[in-house]
DNA sequence: ACCCTGATCAGCT
DNA sequence: GCTGATCAGGGTA
């Protein structure tokens, strides 16, 4: 893998705007992850906003502190990656410190590193290469180990990408236990773009 | 549409 | 120390 430009992550009062305007801003950014295997990345297409205390259906739902929630105490801009059944999410910690929101990265479209990502993947399929929270974690080889890094600093990124065009927004997914908190619309995508994991309301 | 996988946490026992 | 629930995905039917 050669002549990939070097990234240059968004600066850190990227991240410090209210939750629900991150998570529509991160729409189009880019994800990078860099390993010694090589550079994989991607446009955000799909994200849903957790919005802490207030919140039924975000970890930190009652200000609920653990060590895996702790680090969505912190200030913006921090990795909160956990592991869900046999599959690691992805989100960016939102809200100012001692505000513990995120944002979850549920769908990115493959830029760099197609190779890599499918090999990582074991399959061609470039539509269900990370049209998925658990996909693309997988295919850009993030982990647990990314817990409590930076999105501004190698190796995991998050840089300037396209503008995202028409924006739609919805319920957010996987949450029915949650009481009306399953109805509020914090979910975005971007329209009909081919990668977000389910293009419902 | 069901079945399996299985990290983490809360709430028990 | 155990059990059920959780912001899935892949396979099989």
């Amino acid at each position: 893998m050669k002549d990939i430009k070097p990234y240059a992550p968004l600066p850190e009062d990227f991240f410090q705007q209210p939750t629900l305007l991150l998570a529509e801003a991160l729409l189009g950014c880019l994800l990078i992850k860099e390993t010694e295997e090589g550079i994989a990345s991607g446009y955000i297409v799909e994200t849903e906003a957790y919005m802490g205390p207030e919140d039924r259906a975000a970890h930190s739902f009652g200000n609920r502190r653990t060590k895996r929630t702790e680090i969505m105490f912190n200030e913006p801009g921090f990795v909160y990656t956990y592991v869900m059944h046999t599959h690691c999410l992805v989100n960016v910690v939102s809200g100012p410190k001692e505000k513990p929101e995120a944002v979850l990265i549920r769908g990115i479209e493959p830029v760099d590193g197609l190779d890599l990502m499918k090999k990582r993947r074991k399959m061609d399929d470039l539509k269900n290469l990370t049209n998925g929270p658990g996909k693309l974690t997988k295919a850009l080889n993030i982990t647990i180990d990314d817990y409590g890094r930076r999105f501004t600093s190698p190796p995991l990124m998050i840089a300037k990408g396209i503008p995202p065009g028409k924006v739609t927004r919805g319920k957010r997914i996987g949450i029915d236990n949650s009481g009306d908190a399953r109805n509020y619309p914090w979910r975005f995508w971007i329209a009909e773009n081919p990668y977000v994991s389910r293009n419902r309301k």
